[in-house]
DNA sequence: ATGAAAGCGCTAACAG
DNA sequence: CTGTTAGCGCTTTCAT
């Protein structure tokens, strides 16, 4: 591949020229600038940019790593990072994690290793800060939490009000009549999730409804645990008059679950799902689900990150806190009053 | 950021001897070896790897654009690659082309600017190759295909075999007894959507069936043209008995289509899809599909990279053809004979 | 307006 | 076994 020196002699000026034409920097005569553009496109040529972020000590690229590259709400938080990144002509280079520490781990240190100018960064869901994060030089390279936050890491954050977003559902729910709701939780050391259950509760204090621990599950987040508890929650003997998931997969196999017990939904069982997706709207019955801005997550991450990376915000990191919608669909319904 | 040289001098040793250890190249004394070790993570030392490829002349890297990253199936795809290139030791940087060809090229020329030592492309579905791609130079920075082949292009290619797979989703339709079959395609120039055209019409043939061309409808493969061409399809006069939509998100939008005309599926009318997700197998009725080799795709292309990159592959370009497999769920039935 | 030259951080001969 | 040295391709003072 032609390098900037052999345009340079072909061209019959300095390197310095052939640089500052490339760059539109520094001011150099017409007629040279021409020349110097037409031997380039003749070659071909193709500025390697590792020589030049070397140099400058910039690479307009930032590092994303996500948990989960097959989930829809992952490629809407990346797509939303990419449009604003894109149109400051940074390159989004992303990582999946695969929910694997040490793959998150990897591509920490290949991004810091490419010199990226900054980081969105979705970690491993524990209740602390991955080691590498704690170690992080936040000063050096800027990185911003994406529906995590860790108290003691010195990164801005933006996520989802989980909490607020679980109250409505259960809310919602409560206001139709309906108290033996069963949910079905996320992983219990997985932050989102224990926001998610401690909003839950909240609507059932709120309501003075007396929450049933028996009622509450604990999944996976994958369909397997979704459709087993909630098989488990519609055999029992007083069985939930609906159910509350804490994701659209687990949402999914307890919509299966529910038929599959030769019950209706919505006149025997009620569901709503934490995380919308597009087929909610497309299934019968169309799903009621909790939607997160999951395309505002990544923009406002980015927009974030790139007034770090200019240095234009000098304020200690902050937390934004982004509001979900609840979608009421068809899956929900009244509680018919029970007879006697 | 510490570089190399300051672990030089701090451990009191050439800048050679540090790139040995950390390299594991070259004799070191195992004193030294340790010295060095000891300063370099006392420093929090990491390797500036944009140094590194400029001089090795080699990125260990591998960029890949995709067309749509909220799409599962292009998630699949990625972890197909993604996994066999992190055994390797190689990185997979992602770009999302949004299935808009500027910002495809646009990805295509950062990974060269970054000089990745490999590109896997899935690009702008046209019939022609996108012109960046007749001017590039295969023997420097090899390229393979994703369920793409130009002619003309000497990049390696693995696609699936869309055409078999289509035969035998109509073929499967046609041996059920049904003739009157509705077909939603996806946009005539998209290379895809054509073999599957081609794949159904030889069925149809192959079974002696005429094709009835009013019931072949383009759609641009989203939900909201699959739904009208599928409400276009059962308002007619003498309506398909089945259908099949060239893939998911058409699919979908078919069976709600079938829904809100009253009707039934599979006992007023069939469908199959084009394309599987995981969720067919959830729904009401589980939809029948065929379902292409998603990680497969991903896995096999990325080998071939890797092997035209070591340089062990000297055969001229080939394409590899992956096939499909047809899952037959809920959606199917049997075309009951009409009276009379 | 143009060029010479230093150097970004690292690797790879080549010496010793 | 260890160090010296010459670049990799580019940007950027500083002269001219």
């Amino acid at each position: 591949m032609a390098n900037l020196k052999q345009v340079a002699v072909l061209a019959g000026v300095s390197t310095a020229t052939v640089s500052h034409v490339l760059n539109n920097t520094g001011r150099v005569s017409p007629k040279l600038r021409s020349r110097v553009l037409k031997v380039a496109r003749d070659l071909n040529y193709q500025p390697n940019s590792l020589a030049r972020s070397l140099v400058t000590r910039r690479s307009q690229a930032v590092g994303m790593v996500i948990t989960d590259i097959m989930n829809p709400f992952y490629g809407a938080v990346t797509r939303g990072a990419e449009d604003v990144l894109a149109r400051e002509r940074y390159t989004l280079l992303v990582g999946n994690s695969d929910g694997n520490s040490e793959k998150e781990e990897a591509y920490y240190k290949t991004f810091l290793a490419k010199r990226v100018d900054g980081l969105l960064l979705i970690t491993y869901p524990a209740e602390y800060p991955p080691t590498y994060l704690s170690r992080h030089n936040t000063e050096e390279t800027p990185v911003v939490l994406i529906n995590r936050d860790y108290p003691g890491v010195r990164a801005d954050s933006v996520i989802t009000d989980s909490q607020q977003g679980s109250y409505w559902a259960v809310a919602h729910l409560l206001e139709r009549g309906h108290h033996r709701i069963g949910i079905i939780t996320g992983p219990a050391d997985h932050v989102s999730s224990r926001q998610r259950l401690l909003g839950s509760r909240q609507a059932f204090i709120e309501h003075g409804v007396p929450v049933e621990e028996e009622l509450i599950r604990e999944g996976r987040f994958d369909a397997r645990s979704g459709y087993e508890q909630a098989k488990g929650l519609l055999s029992l003997h007083d069985r939930p008059t609906a159910l509350f998931a804490f994701n659209a997969a687990m949402s999914m196999a307890a919509l299966r679950a529910i038929f599959d017990c030769g019950l209706r939904c919505p006149e025997d069982i009620s569901l709503v799902s934490f995380d919308d997706v597009d087929w909610f709207d497309f299934i019968r019955p169309r799903v009621s689900a909790v939607a997160q801005p999951a395309y505002e997550l990544g923009s406002t991450a980015a927009n974030t990150l790139l007034q770090r990376i200019s240095g234009h915000l000098t304020i200690p990191p902050h937390r934004t806190l982004l509001k979900t919608e609840l979608i009421v669909r068809e899956s929900t319904n009244w509680q018919p009053r029970v007879n006697g």
